[in-house]
Order: C-alpha cells, then sequence, then structure tokens
RNA sequence: GGCGGGGUUCCGGAGCGGUCAAACGGGCGUGGCUGUAAACCACGUGGCUCUGCCUUCGCAGGUUCGAAUCCUGCCCCCGCUACCA
C-alpha cells in the first residue's frame, strides 16, 4: 500500500462510532508494518449474522490494506461456561464441540473476510494460567472499574445478580490483547468498555496499547432491537437465498437506511420507491452470501409465491398415514409442518390450512385417502408440502 | 452467620383455598389490510382419542370434598447486615 497513514486512518474509521484514542489509528499505521487487528470469537454461538458481518467487513479493509486479522476462539472462556443472568450454569461445550464451532464459524466469516490473511488462535493457549498467573492479571483492575459496564451497573443496580465469573469475562478478553500483541481491536459499540479495558490491561503488562474501533449496531428484522440469536431477528449467513431475501423484505422501512449503509455501505437511494429499495437490498445481499444467480432466483420464487400468490416451484413431499380408512388432518399437519395436533386444529379453525388451493374447514378434521395423495396441503401463506401416499 | 424479599405458562408479571390451563403486557402464530411492508384491527398461543379429558404454577411430602394459593422439609435466587464487642 502506497496511501499515507493518514489516508488510510480516515478510510479506516470512517464509518466506525469511535476510533479511540483520537490520531492512534494513524500513529500505529505510521508503523509502517503489518498491524495486528483483533477480534474474538464465542464459540458456543456458532451462527455468524449480517449484524456480525458489520465488523466483519471493517476488518476485511484492515485485510485489504495488508494487515493481519487475528482470530481468537474462546475455547477456554467457553468451557469455563457463562452463568450469566439466573439460569444457572450453562451446559460445558466439549473440546470436539468448540472445536467445530469455531471450525463453521471462520468458515462463515469466510464469506467477507480473507482466508489467507487470518491468524487464528485459542485462548486456551494462555488462559488456563496458574494461580499466580490470575493474581497478575486480576490485580490491574479494580471492582469499582468492572462495575463501571453499562450492563453490570444496570444489573447492580436493578438487583440482579451479577456472577464473578461475569466480572471476570472482559478481563479475560483484556488478557487475550496481551498474548496477541494487538494492535487494534474491533467490536460493536456495545464492546467499548471491553476493548478499553483491554488498553489497560496492556499498559499494566508493559505492551503498546492497542487501538479501539467499534462499529455501529446492526437492527434486526424487526427494525428495534439490535440483530441477535436471541432475539430471533437475525439474518444468517449461511440461510438459503430465498430466506435472506424473504426475511430482509420484512424489515421495517425506518431500518432500511441503516442496513444500507451498514450493510452496503452507501445511502439508501432516494430515487428508488422503499419497495423497490428494499427489493435491491435483498438482491444484494443474496448476491453477496450466495451468488448473482441465486439473487435474481429469490427474487422470481418471491414474486410468484408472495406477489401472484402461485405455488414455489419446488415442494417438500410429505407421507399420510392412513388410520381406519381416512386421514386424520390435525395428525397429518403435524406430522408435515412440526408443532402439536391441538395447534393444529387451531390453525384448522382459524382458516389457515388449505387442500389444492381449496380452503379446509374447522370440522374437516377426517378426510378420504384418495382425495389425498398428490394433493398439496398449505398452511399459512408460506409452507407447503406434496402428499404421497406411503407405499 | 443474622434479618428481609423471591421462585407462576416463551419472556415480563398478576393471582394468594373452589368460578385457574391461570389476569395484563411483550413476543410469536393465523386472518384482514398491504409493498408477504410497517402501523392498525380480529382471533389464537400446555397436550389429547376435544361440547370432554389429561398434565402444569422450584422439588418432595402433608392438610382439605377441593391447593398455584395453607402447613412441613429441601433446593435455588436477590438485597441488607456482619465494625466498635
Amino acid at each position: 500500500m502506497t496511501t499515507s497513514a493518514a489516508a488510510d486512518a480516515r478510510f479506516l474509521g470512517r464509518d466506525a462510532i469511535d476510533c479511540l484514542p483520537e490520531g492512534a489509528l494513524e500513529r500505529k499505521l505510521e508503523l509502517g508494518r503489518p498491524l495486528r487487528v483483533k477480534l474474538g470469537l464465542d464459540p458456543t454461538a456458532p451462527d455468524v449474522h449480517l449484524g456480525h458481518t458489520v465488523v466483519l467487513r471493517k476488518l476485511r479493509e484492515f485485510q485489504d490494506r495488508g494487515h493481519v486479522v487475528v482470530l481468537i476462539i474462546g475455547d477456554y472462556t467457553a468451557r469455563v461456561g457463562d452463568p450469566s443472568g439466573r439460569s444457572s450454569t450453562r451446559p460445558q461445550l466439549s473440546g470436539a464441540e468448540i472445536d467445530a464451532n469455531a471450525r463453521t464459524y471462520v468458515d462463515q466469516a469466510a464469506k467477507v473476510l480473507d482466508r489467507d490473511r487470518i491468524e487464528l488462535r485459542h485462548n486456551s493457549e494462555w488462559l488456563n494460567m496458574s494461580m499466580e498467573g490470575l493474581f497478575a492479571l486480576t490485580r490491574t483492575t479494580t471492582v469499582a472499574q468492572l462495575l463501571e459496564r453499562d450492563d453490570f451497573a444496570k444489573r447492580y443496580a436493578g438487583r440482579e445478580p451479577i456472577s464473578l465469573l461475569e466480572l471476570l469475562y472482559p478481563m479475560m478478553q483484556a488478557y487475550d490483547s496481551v498474548a496477541v500483541r494487538a494492535d487494534v481491536e474491533l467490536g460493536g459499540t456495545d464492546q467499548k468498555f471491553n476493548l478499553l479495558l483491554g488498553r489497560d490491561v496492556q499498559r499494566a503488562y508493559g505492551i503498546d496499547e492497542q487501538v479501539v474501533l467499534t462499529m455501529p449496531i446492526l437492527p434486526g428484522v424487526d427494525g428495534e432491537r439490535k440483530m441477535s440469536k436471541s432475539l430471533g431477528n437475525q439474518i444468517g449467513v449461511t440461510e438459503p437465498a430465498q430466506e435472506i431475501y424473504g426475511r430482509t423484505l420484512r424489515l421495517p422501512d425506518a431500518a432500511m437506511a441503516s442496513w444500507y449503509e451498514l450493510l452496503l455501505g452507501e445511502p439508501l437511494p432516494v430515487e428508488l420507491t422503499p419497495r423497490d429499495a428494499k427489493h435491491a437490498l435483498a438482491h444484494r445481499l443474496v448476491e453477496r452470501l450466495h451468488s448473482a444467480g441465486a439473487a435474481v432466483a429469490a427474487a422470481a420464487h418471491f414474486d410468484r409465491v408472495f406477489v401472484q400468490g402461485d405455488l414455489p416451484e419446488q415442494i417438500e413431499e410429505a407421507s399420510f398415514d392412513v388410520v381406519d380408512g381416512t386421514v386424520h388432518v390435525p395428525a397429518l399437519i403435524a406430522a408435515s409442518f412440526g408443532g402439536s395436533r391441538s395447534d393444529a386444529r387451531r390453525k384448522l379453525a382459524a382458516g389457515a390450512i388449505k387442500l389444492d388451493g381449496v380452503l379446509l374447514r374447522p370440522d374437516d378434521l377426517d378426510l378420504a385417502p384418495e382425495r389425498l395423495d398428490g394433493a398439496i396441503v398449505q398452511v399459512g401463506k408460506r409452507q407447503f408440502r406434496r402428499l404421497r401416499r406411503p407405499v
């Protein structure tokens, strides 16, 4: 790279919320060597979603300028088990599970990152330390400092439990920065505290402090809360093209601008109607995570099923059981689509179930098998099965 | 260790002897309206062989015709206090 450090710093920090301390990134870049840019991964949650890609995209920008991304698998912290909230201890993962999770995570991250410029580390390499080592680490920080963190402060004020282990988590993350000698650490704005703590701990160990760079948090498909798996408002990078397309269209208009900016790095196109802008967004996302062809197909599928109300091109098959010469509809629905039979009865009563396009009535509980072979059942607007008599 | 407050259905949170499968809100689902928008409206949201039956209110016993509600024991959580003695 021949660009100046100042120009690089300006570019890399252009869409960050924080780039701290002031001017530090430029000074790091002036060192003229590849910087070590750190990101920690939680191997208990192996699913990468669009929210993560905001940070990953930023990491990619560092890579493209010749720097090295240090991915840290939090295998040691995962093995300890995080007892957050009031639930007791989370199930601890085995080493094999953690490895498997880490592998899929890296594969998913590689949809955005350049695989050849990744240094992969595990924090068990250094966190499995002696008690003496732990003393040295914990001496660097005070309890008051840790309780400054917003979520801790709120929970403490709200009389909610905080385990000692949870207080220790930021310390461990900070020590990761010491161990890999991170020059820069990235995260969402929710990570700001942890990232800054990393600086303090590095200083205590006599290491040059890392630059802290935080990226905005992507709202989920509900448009309100941050995208996260536990809130169920995420779009995973490995989801099928049709899903990514369809779920993107469910995004409230109000959140579209931030998706454009955070995911595409562009402003919301004002020349398009909201509907067209959202379709364009969905198209681009599928294109990035799958392929151009998949994007065209997903758009066509959407138009066919939801706009025209036609059947999908491909419908999964499901068999059905005949008991006493008839087929019990709740049992059929439960077996083919999941859920309970009671739930299927309710859907039937609500007028949500169609057979070959004809609405079934609440008392259509038992049907003749002849009527079903080859027929298409539809639950709601988006679930279809083609029925096949079992042989 | 002492004192006090808690553990309810996916989440929050009412209920405090029968009318409780359990208020209300959120989330979610289905229907309507639509751009499958959002907002809004309606209905639904333990299970089943479904005008009834079965299993749920931390766990185990008990009292009662009858318990989420009362009693006993246990487990778990939260707060305060624990200095002068």
